[in-house]
DNA sequence: CGGCAGCA
DNA sequence: TGCTGCCGG
């Protein structure tokens, strides 16, 4: 998922507190979702599920993380992808192939007893479908949460909604956004600092990268950014084999980009993809507006619809309801 | 992922 | 008070 470039972004990343980060993020709603998707799961794998069989994982995970944020002076708007360009086609193919693969490795090792096997498969089979994203509007809309419908990736219009000032920063785990133009993208925004890799636990701590500084450290345009990103593989292409984000940096800062891809891939046109990084389609038809959270409304949701305890849900919601009275005199809501 | 009980 | 580990749906 996403362009591979992590190891020239490194020293530009920046360990952020979470006092600074008080304002509006433009959430990449499905990197969030898939997210919540793959993790929230028992160690087999199972993901939450309601007695009618439903998955919840995703809903759990925004109620937190949302009222988490509404907490800590973030104003989330969640950026949703709309349809993709013909040209990623392959991809798609590509990655519901790896989902039914996994799939079919989670029933094996959960059938023959293998837990960690059969979590790590399930995990590979996560998919947002058309129910995670309706029932996400939804409990966001009962939250009072703001949410965007793209009309290509959100990723691109999450990337020009920071650009144009609408939102702070960006909030998704993949580099695409800089690609896309994002000012400034956050990762790792996470409350729970510790996780759990292979055993290890690590802290995991929000970490900011602004384009700029990756731009001017780099010594690259955007443009080139992107031709690295095209050299490694995006989502829209493979990228060359044996070319990794460093010799990438070093072919396109002598300029042979075009003459690196004509000799490795001759039938290989990069003209769409980049003019789509460049000038993805866009829209500045949305509002932005944050709204109290209807208690009842998520209660009932959660509660009364997808088997959520009301202990659980009423005690999150608590917590809000404190930081709402706190904020009305602020022009919060 | 995130809440929380249980324990040092 | 901080950490570990289990549970949620």
């Amino acid at each position: 998922m996403g362009v591979d470039i992590r190891d020239i972004l490194l020293p530009y990343k920046k360990v952020v507190g979470w006092e600074t980060l008080a304002g509006v993020a433009a959430v990449d709603a499905h990197n969030a979702l898939y997210q919540f998707l793959s993790i929230i799961r028992q160690p087999d794998g199972t993901p939450l599920m309601d007695s009618r069989g439903r998955v919840t994982s995703h809903l759990s995970g925004i109620l937190f993380r949302v009222l988490n944020f509404l907490e800590l002076g973030i104003r989330p708007v969640f950026v949703f992808d709309g349809t993709p360009p013909d040209f990623k086609g392959a991809t798609i193919a590509e990655r519901k192939e790896i989902r039914r693969e996994a799939s079919a490795r989670w029933e094996e090792a959960r059938a023959r007893g293998d837990i960690v096997e059969a979590r790590k498969h399930a995990q590979a089979s996560s998919r947002v479908d058309e129910f995670v994203i309706s029932s996400s509007k939804e409990l966001l809309g009962l939250l009072g949460i703001p949410w965007v419908q793209a009309p290509s990736e959100g990723e691109a219009q999450a990337a020009h909604m920071v650009a144009k000032g609408s939102a702070t920063y960006a909030v998704s785990q993949d580099y695409d956004l800089l690609l896309f133009g994002a000012p400034v993208l956050v990762r790792n925004l996470t409350v729970s600092g510790k996780r759990k890799v292979r055993g290890r636990t690590i802290t995991v701590t929000p970490e900011k990268l602004l384009l700029k500084e990756v731009l001017e450290g780099l010594n690259l345009t955007r443009e080139q950014l992107i031709e690295i990103g095209i050299l490694v593989g995006t989502d829209f292409n493979t990228g060359i084999k044996g070319i990794g984000p460093k010799k990438a940096i070093q072919i396109v800062g002598e300029g042979k980009f075009a003459e690196t891809l004509s000799e490795k891939l001759p039938d290989f046109e990069p003209e769409l993809i980049m003019e789509f990084f460049v000038h993805p389609p866009v829209t500045d038809d949305y509002s932005v507006e944050w709204k109290p959270v209807n208690a009842d409304g998520v209660v009932k949701m959660l509660c009364d619809n997808f088997d959520f305890s009301r202990d659980r849900v009423n005690s999150a919601l608590e917590k809000v309801r404190v930081t709402a009275g706190q904020k009305t005199l602020d022009r919060w809501f």
